[in-house]
RNA sequence: GCGGAAAUAGCUCAGUUGGUAGAGCACAACCUUGCCAAGGUUGGGGUCGCGGGUUCGAGUCCCGUUUUCCGCUCCA
């Protein structure tokens, strides 16, 4: 048995034979992190991204969609946080080789004067009994005083270093502070540094009128500056929900694991709009929503989990992440976040424009609470592959690489062939597919045997294949041959569109996720 | 970003102590067969990741660089 590992490298090699995903301008070696998708690659991306678009749009009458752009105002990131949260200050213990952040180290070594005071508090509490009245010691006992004039002194120069954004003197506080690497218990510091993850680039092209611009690190804030537009112009009631498709980028220090952490990303966004106070219901609805519509594709229920967040976002009161099993392990594919007023207030705040909702129900103005369901559509891509991949033992001592992939994503839905191109076989067979292209992606394929011919579509995760013989000529019969059964069915022609349908259309699989 | 390893044809690899590249598969054409890959013939394709250096001569030795993988780190 192969190792996961292993598995994971077959799975990255198949997909760059098989034209699903290739490395970014390889001809010139590659760019990190940076991947393109191949003519299979792209079909199902497209599959992947139509069945979470009609799944949000069809079947909510509340739920509509926009394409916002990739450039926004600057200010936008200002409001959302991120000029400020994503860029952190690091620093490399030059001993251990480990990376710290700056503010975090920081902020240890400040929780470790409470704890002091602290220790201080419960030694005079079993020394004094019920008699012990903590605020009036911390006042007065002289231990304690001292820890809390030094907490609050570098607590001080923290937040001020912070503010002015000072990297030199969150080094000195380090230094000043005698702060060790837990690893090598050294105080060897290299200087601290920023890392911006926003990619950036200038608008207007005199360098003295250019404004700097990022590219959008999530697609939500498309979202929400549009909100007001959406619910004006579309006359939605709360709770309603805008959905999005598109790129964010990311300046990820550190981008590995294939398509799992690229610096160019796609997101398949939904911001859902509820009355303050019911943000937790929806949150609870849409988790379970948001399940269904992963465990329809069939790829196993077991695959898929809740995880929690103890730690929230600045901006969440609620999250979890749909995780899936892949190659190296449960990871995050979906996040779910009660996001709470936060965007719209900060919004509001910096734009200095009313954004608040009337509802006409309750009388009552106010900011809608919002309930995010995000997913990457290349963790989702990845996963559907990892999970599809499957190197099979067949009898006879034979193998073979197949794509399980649910039909309904399917790149190619079904390949017509001529068992043999001569007697007219071929031309039959292009007859079959000319009728079959209008409603499905269909392959074309008369080369080599018919064996090897299966087991090309099979590597590709084509469902179906329709085989020509000579007697289809005289009985309009043909064989259709199952991608993972490997079975075979004689069937007419006329009975083509029923079979390929019945396996390829999302109709059924969201019958099977609405309520 | 740090440390380790790797890079030769589309893919998997070989290339002996340095002497200007090979195989299998794949691909294209033709012939043959015809319901679960790997028959025959012919053909296309590589300045050995890139840039320097040592040498009469570098795929092979040295340095740098890029990319990938593993570990650390980071992850709204």
């Amino acid at each position: 048995m192969a190792s996961q590992e292993e598995v994971f490298k077959k799975l990255v090699a198949h997909c760059k034979e098989y034209g699903f995903v290739f490395p970014s301008s390889e001809i010139y070696d590659g760019l990190g992190a940076v991947y393109d998708y191949g003519q299979n690659g792209v079909e199902l991306k497209n599959n992947i991204k139509k069945y979470w678009w009609d799944s949000m749009v069809l079947l909510h009458e509340n739920v509509v969609g926009i394409d916002a752009a990739i450039f926004m105002h600057p200010t936008t990131w200002k409001a959302s946080g991120h000029v400020d949260a994503f860029n952190d200050p690091l620093i490399d213990n030059k001993d251990s080789k480990k990376r710290y952040r700056a503010d975090v180290l920081i902020e240890d070594h400040l929780a470790k004067f409470d704890e002091k005071i602290n220790k201080e508090c419960e030694k005079a509490a079993k020394r004094f009994g019920e008699s012990f009245d903590r605020e009036m010691f911390c006042q007065t006992n002289p231990r304690v005083l001292e820890n809390v004039a030094k907490r609050d002194a570098i607590h001080a120069r923290f937040v001020a270093a912070l503010e002015a954004n000072d990297l030199v003197e969150l080094k000195q506080i380090i230094v000043d502070c005698e702060i060790v690497c837990p690893i090598s218990g050294t105080k060897n510091w290299t200087d601290v540094r920023q890392f911006n993850l926003m990619f950036s680039t200038d608008m207007g092209s005199t360098a003295d009128g250019a404004m700097k611009i990022y590219l959008r690190p999530e697609t939500a804030q498309g979202i929400f500056v549009n909100y007001l537009n959406v619910q004006k112009t579309g006359r939605m009631k709360v709770p309603f929900g805008i959905c999005q498709i598109g790129k964010a980028f990311r300046n990820e220090i550190v981008a590995r694991q294939f398509i799992f952490r690229m610096r160019e990303f796609e997101q398949m966004e939904m911001q859902f709009f509820v009355r303050p106070g019911e943000e937790l219901k929806w949150f609870e609805h849409w988790k379970q929503f948001r399940l269904r519509w992963h465990k329809a594709l069939g790829l196993g229920d077991e695959k898929y989990r809740f995880h929690d967040h103890d730690k929230l976002a600045h901006y969440a009161n609620a999250a979890t992440d749909i995780e899936f099993q892949m190659p190296f392990g449960f990871k995050e594919v979906e996040g779910i976040h009660s996001r709470t007023d936060f965007d719209l207030s900060s919004h509001e705040k910096y734009s200095g424009k009313n954004i608040k909702y009337f509802d006409p129900e309750i009388n009552e103005s106010y900011t809608p609470y919002v309930i995010e369901t995000s997913i990457g559509v290349d963790r989702m891509f990845l996963s559907i592959m990892s999970s599809a991949y499957t190197e099979e033992q067949l009898e006879g001592g034979d193998s073979r690489v197949v794509l399980k992939l649910p039909a309904v994503l399917a790149p190619v839905k079904v390949c017509v062939m001529p068992l043999v191109k001569k007697d007219g076989l071929p031309e039959k067979a292009r007859e079959i597919m000319n009728d079959l292209k209008f409603d499905y992606k269909c392959a074309y394929d008369e080369k080599d045997s018919i064996g090897k011919r299966y087991r090309r579509q099979d590597a590709v995760g084509t469902p179906f294949c329709v085989t020509v013989d000579h007697q289809t000529l005289e009985d309009n019969c043909v064989t259709i041959r199952h991608r993972d059964t490997m079975e075979q069915q004689r069937v007419a022609i006329s009975d083509l569109h029923a079979i390929i349908g019945a396996e390829v259309n999302m109709k059924n699989l969201f019958k099977k996720i609405v309520e």
